[in-house]
DNA sequence: GGAGATAGAATAAACGTTCGCTCTAATCAA
DNA sequence: TTGATTAGAGCGAACGTTTATTCTATCTCC
């Protein structure tokens, strides 16, 4: 017991201090939060920090990959549903929106994409998951809705929800019940069931 | 001819100047950017960036402001189009995701949102801009749209909009062509025509 | 020669990181 | 059961660098 006792003090400062830092990266951005901040909001020195990580660099990896593995853990409900994507989805659509429209986690999301866009360590380990994640969606989808474009499709549909995320930013009063309502119908469209007509073909048939 | 060409020419130094840091910017976050930097790529010393602006932060919110403003002079012409404001929208889609997968634009739009959860002069500039365009827009479209929630529906084509552009980043090769015959379709539907059928209560008739 | 434009060194604060130290607790020798 | 030894948690002052900003001097037109 005493020396799983040492490791498991030592692996819940280090917890303590990972989930810290982000909050502070929250409330101040990546660059803009303190090592002093961080360690303040650990309650552990600023020398001490460099016990658990050789950088604030690293923290900010190390918890970027964290919270990718986690949203990785969500799918593989998705997987069980094989050809019932669509309608898990459905179902799921509140929980869904109420996900993405969290403060917390729209505003790391946001973060973590604009370092991605000049951090080139975070952008890779962005843009593998992401395309983990769209690949095994993608499968699950294949055998449940007939449509062409489909990885298309599926991009809109993200590209909707991180969207949603962004607008409650800067329109935090956003209608959730309303919009919940029409993104059903949204999914509905782009996703029509395997069978069903009306949607092979989007091209509208309006002139021109 | 003496003054007007003196403050032409600073004048340009002073946009010589914003355009500097806006490349900056991008490159590398408003914390991320250093003012020596920036000086370096206005071709002027850092000290004299002091006789345009008063620090740093004043930069920034002038650049956000320049952006919003620019953002809202495109208004004018869906103001013009009345009832046709819809058609007006599917016909510019293209040019609409292109301007939002732009790179350069989506990463500052990006970097201006994450600043603006945290900094709250800038969160009010971009409300500010944001209710009052919404406001006008929807003034458009309740012209020509039969439908409840047009709010938001509105709130959703600007999240699908902007979602695009932050996908983009993570997935630059996002196929744009199929993208846009996609979102033609979604937005036809959030949209439908007045006097059209099939879309005034958007609870979709599956069960529960 | 005078006023604004411009440069570039100077400044002072703030930053991430390092370093030397203490303290606690476990292990081992006797 | 002790006393010595070791390992790692933890502290906080100090370091060297970098930063935004200020200051002072020079330059350029009128």
């Amino acid at each position: 017991m005493a020396v799983s006792e040492a490791a498991a003090k030592s692996g819940e400062a280090r917890e303590r201090l990972l989930q810290a830092a982000e909050r502070c990266f929250v409330a101040s951005g990546f660059h803009g939060a303190r090592m002093a901040q961080i360690a303040k909001e650990a309650r552990m020195s600023p020398g001490h920090i460099y016990h658990y990580f050789e950088s604030k660099e690293q923290i900010i990896a190390e918890m970027v990959r964290a919270h990718v593995d986690e949203k990785q853990a969500m799918l593989e409900s998705y997987e069980r549903a094989g050809g019932r994507a669509v309608e898990l989805m459905v179902e799921n659509l509140e929980e869904s929106v109420d996900s993405s429209t969290d403060p917390f986690w729209s505003a790391l999301m946001l973060e973590m994409t604009a370092e991605a866009t000049r951090n080139p360590a975070i952008a890779s380990i962005l843009r593998a998951t992401d395309e983990e994640m769209k690949g095994r969606v993608l499968a699950c989808l294949s055998e449940a809705v007939d449509a062409d474009d489909l990885e298309t499709r599926l991009e809109l549909l993200i590209a909707l929800f991180q969207g949603i995320g962004i607008r409650n930013i800067l329109n935090p009063g956003l209608d959730k019940a309303a919009a919940v309502r029409l993104v059903r119908g949204v999914v509905e469209h782009l996703f029509p069931k395997s069978g069903s007509a009306a949607a092979e073909s989007p091209r509208a048939p309006n002139k021109r």
